[in-house]
DNA sequence: GCCAACGTTGGC
DNA sequence: GCCAACGTTGGC
């Protein structure tokens, strides 16, 4: 089972929102950016879990564990007009953009910071992909040390 | 296929 | 709001 860090941010989809969603389960789409649409597209697996990272707020980090509970199935909201995500150059035929399903599987009991996770970059977190300067990825994959770690910090 | 311009992301 | 780091676009 492979680890993944998925980020959100708060003012757009929340844990909150998350738990409060039916079955606690909701579409992840609306990526697009071909890096992180590869790793959805291609190594997602269900029963896979994630970490829930939140970015562009005032405390930037780990906020909880999610589950793949569906694998790779094209993004809906690529098909729909009237959806911001829309791309036309997506067909059913043909998809572009892709999307799993997630379940929060718990909430972490403190938010896991990035300061936090800055602090060892350079020892049990050397090579994180969240941590490279200008990393923008919003599916990255987490080694299992580093998921066992950063769990170890809670 | 190169590369400059531009847009976006995201920490601070 | 600033700015660095990327990704994408488009002219050539």
């Amino acid at each position: 089972m492979q680890h993944w860090l998925l980020k959100t941010e708060p003012s757009t989809f929340s844990v909150d929102d998350l738990a409060a969603a039916p079955r606690k389960s909701t579409s992840w789409d609306g990526v697009r950016n071909y890096q992180a649409r590869n790793f959805i597209r291609d190594q997602i697996k269900k029963g896979d879990e994630a970490f829930l990272y939140y970015s562009s707020c005032a405390l930037p980090g780990v906020v909880a564990i999610v589950q793949v509970v569906r694998a790779v199935y094209p993004d809906p909201t690529a098909f729909d007009r009237r959806d911001p995500h829309y791309d036309a150059a997506s067909s059913k035929q043909a998809p572009r953009w892709y999307s799993c399903e997630i379940r929060l599987k718990r909430r972490l009991k403190r938010v896991i910071t990035l300061a936090e996770l800055q602090a060892h970059a350079h020892d049990e977190l050397a090579s994180m992909m969240i941590l490279r300067a200008g990393n923008r990825l919003s599916v990255t994959p987490i080694e299992d040390a580093h998921w066992r770690f950063i769990l170890s910090l809670e």
